[in-house]
DNA sequence: TATGAATGAGGATTCATTCAT
DNA sequence: CATGAATGAATCCTCATTCAT
C-alpha cells in the first residue's frame, strides 16, 4: 500500500481519455498524435505510457467504454415502455438524446472503426450489434402484434438507426429548431416508416439519459 | 492546352486518382501516404507532383468530382418523374443505386470532410447542399400538393438522406437480400416516413445510374 | 552496517545481479533495459535504484566480481602444480573449466569492455592483466628452466589465453566431444605451442573449479 | 536514364557503410544511432533510408561484405602454398595480416553476431564456417600426410582461429613489437600446436593482403 | 514526365532515472 | 524497500514535398 489506490493514476487516465477523445474526434485517429494528447493533459509524451500501452489501446478503450455505457443506459430505461409503439418512440427519443449528448464518442465510434485492430474491431462490432438488437426486438414485437407493417426486421432496424444517428452530423445546438422539436419530427418519421399512422403517436415520458 | 487531351499525363492522373481513392477509403486520408499511392501506380513519389500539387489537391479533386458527377447523374434522370410520390420513389432508387455503385467515393465524401482545408470544405458542403436541395424540392412539392404529411422539410430531407446513405455502411453484395429487395423496403419506409400509406407506392421505371 | 547481512536487501541485489547478467549477456549492455531486469526480478524499475546507483554500476559490479572470483579460484588451486609443464597444463585445465562454467560472466567480460566508463575500464583491465600475469609467470619459469622454447612471453600468454577462451564461443554441452576430450586436445596444443613435445604431457589432477 | 547510374547513390551508400562501421565498432550496434551515422555523413537521418531499408540491413551488409571479401582474399592467395606446413604458415600470415588490416570489420563480425536477426545470423555463420573450412582442409591434409600430429581437426581449427583472431584484441601499432615479429611468434606457436617442431618452419613469401 | 536523393519535421515508443508516497 | 507516476531525452523510422538531372 505504497500509494492510495487509484488516487492519482485513474484521474490522469481519465484526463488522457478525455483529451484523446477530443483529438481523435476532431482530427481523426491517424492524424492525432500522442504528443498532442500529452500536451493537452500537461504531460510529457512518455508519461502516457504509464496509463495506456499504445495509442490503439486508448482508441479501443474509448470505443468499448462508449458502447458499454450506451447499452447500459438503454437497459436502465427500456423497462419503462409497454407496447411496441411506445417502446419504439422511447427508443427514438433515447437514441437521439444520448447520441447528441455524447457527440464525440458517437462520431469516433462510427468514423474510426477502420482504425481498430482486427480483434478490437470484432468486439466493437459485437457490442454495436447487441445494442441494435434492442431495436430489432421492438420491431419484431410490433410486427407480431400487428402494430407495425410487415417488413424485414434487420433492414428496417439499420435504416432507422442510420436515420437517427445521422442527426449527429448536422444538428447544431442553438439552430433553427430545438432538440425537442427535431425529436418530435424524427419520432413521427420513424413511426411512419414502419407503417404507424401519424394519429397513433403517443406521448412517452421524456428520456432521462 | 499544351498537350493533347488523352495524352499520357491525363491517363496517369486518372490512375493516381484511382489509387488515391482506394488508399484514402481503405486507410483514411491521414494514414494513406503519397508513397503508397505512387507505388500502386508504379511511380516514384516525386512523380505524383507532376499531376497534383499536393496530397490535399487529390482529395479535393476526388470529392468535388464525385459530387459533381452525382449531381449530374440525378439531373440526367430526375426529369422522368412526375408527381411527388413518384419523384420521391425515383430519388430513393437513384440514391441507393448510385451510392452503392460508388461506395469508395461515398465513403470518402463522408469520412474525410474534416481532412479538407477550409475553402475546399466549403465548396464540398455547397455541392452536397445543392444535391440535397433536389430532395427538399420534392418534399416541398409533396407537402404543398397534400401528398406528404406536413413536416419540416430540411429536417425530413436530412433524415431521409441519412437513412439511405447508411445503407452503404452495412450492405454487402451477395448477402441475404438483393439490392432490389432492399431498395423496395427503403422505398416503403421513406414514403411511410413522410406519411404516404403503403398502398400508394407506385412502380417507377428502374434507375439507369 | 545498517542492516543485518543476509537481509532482504542483499538477496534482492543478488537477484538483480543475476537477472542483469543474463540480460547483458543475451542482448548486450546497451540493448538490455533496466525495465527488463526489474521485470525479471519481479520489481518496478525504480526499485532497482535502491540497490544500484546506475545501470553502469551493475555492469561494473558484475565484471569486477567475476574477475576477482576468477583470480581467487586460480590462487586457491595454483599451489598444487610443481614444474612449469605441470603448471601450464594445470592452468589450461583450470581456465577451460572455469570459463565454461561461467559462460555468461566470461562473455560479458569480453563483450562489454567498451560499455564500461573509463575508470571502471581501467580497473577491469588491471584485474585481467593480473590474472594473465599468472600465465606469464608459468611461461617465464618454463623458458628459464629450459622446458619451453624461447619465445616472447607476453605474446605467448595472450595467444594462449585467446585460444583457450575462444572455446567458449563454440563449445556446446552435449556436442560431439566432451569437455574432457576437448580439454586434452587443448592441453596438447598449448604445450606444443610452447615447444613441449607431445610425449612429455603429464597427467595432472583434475581441477576443482 | 534520368540520372547517371550509380553516380551519387552508390558513393553515399559507401560513406554510410563506412560511418556505420566506425560507429558500430566503437559503440556497439545497439548503442550507435542512425542520427549519429547520418551526422557523420552529413545527411539528415531520414536520408539514410534511401540507401538502406533499416539499421539492421546496414549491419548485415557490413558483416556479409566483410566475410565475402575475406574469403575472396584467401582464395586469391591460397593457391601459392604447396605442402601443408607451408599452407598453414601461409594461412597464419594471411589471417593475421588481413585481420589487423580490417580491425573494425573483424571486431564487428565477432561482437555483433547477436545483433543479427536470425536469418542474417545463419548466413553469416555459414560464411564464417566456409572460411574456417580452408583451415580445416589444411589441417586434414597435414595429418594425412603425416606432417601434423594426429588430432581432432575441427577443434584444432577453432583453437587456432581463436588464437590468431585474439591478436586483434591487444595488438596496437607502434607497440613493443612489429606485426612481423609478432607474426613470426604466432607462426611458430601454431605450428608447434599441431606438432611441427620449431626447426621445420619454412619461410613463405609475405602475404599481399 | 519521371527518377533518385535529399530535407525537415514529426510519428509512436522506449529509456535511465527521479521522487513523493 | 518498493510503488506508481513522471521527466526529458533519445530511439528508429516515415512523411509530404522539393529539385537537379
Amino acid at each position: 500500500m505504497a500509494r492510495k489506490s487509484g488516487s492519482k493514476g485513474e484521474a490522469t487516465a481519465r484526463e488522457i481519455r478525455q483529451a484523446a477523445l477530443g483529438a481523435f474526434a476532431r482530427e481523426g485517429y491517424a492524424a492525432a498524435s500522442m504528443r498532442q494528447i500529452a500536451a493537452q493533459v500537461g504531460l510529457q509524451p512518455g508519461a502516457l505510457y504509464n496509463h495506456f500501452a499504445t495509442k490503439q489501446e486508448i482508441l479501443n478503450d474509448l470505443m468499448i467504454g462508449h458502447l458499454k455505457a450506451l447499452i447500459a443506459a438503454w437497459e436502465a430505461e427500456s423497462f419503462r415502455y409497454r407496447g411496441p409503439v411506445e417502446a419504439l418512440e422511447g427508443f427514438v427519443r433515447f437514441h437521439i438524446s444520448y447520441h447528441l449528448d455524447k457527440a464525440d464518442e458517437v462520431f469516433l465510434a462510427y468514423m474510426e472503426l477502420r482504425s481498430l485492430e482486427p480483434e478490437n474491431f470484432r468486439t466493437v462490432e459485437q457490442l454495436r450489434h447487441y445494442y441494435e438488437g434492442y431495436l430489432r426486438k421492438i420491431l419484431a414485437r410490433g410486427v407480431e402484434e400487428g402494430e407495425f407493417a410487415a417488413t424485414d426486421i434487420p433492414v428496417a432496424a439499420m435504416a432507422i438507426i442510420a436515420m437517427l444517428t445521422g442527426l449527429n452530423n448536422w444538428f447544431r445546438a442553438g439552430g433553427r429548431l430545438s432538440v425537442d422539436e427535431i425529436t418530435k419530427i424524427y419520432v413521427k418519421m420513424v413511426l411512419g416508416s414502419v407503417g404507424v399512422p401519424a394519429s397513433v403517436g403517443t406521448r412517452v415520458p421524456a428520456t432521462t439519459a
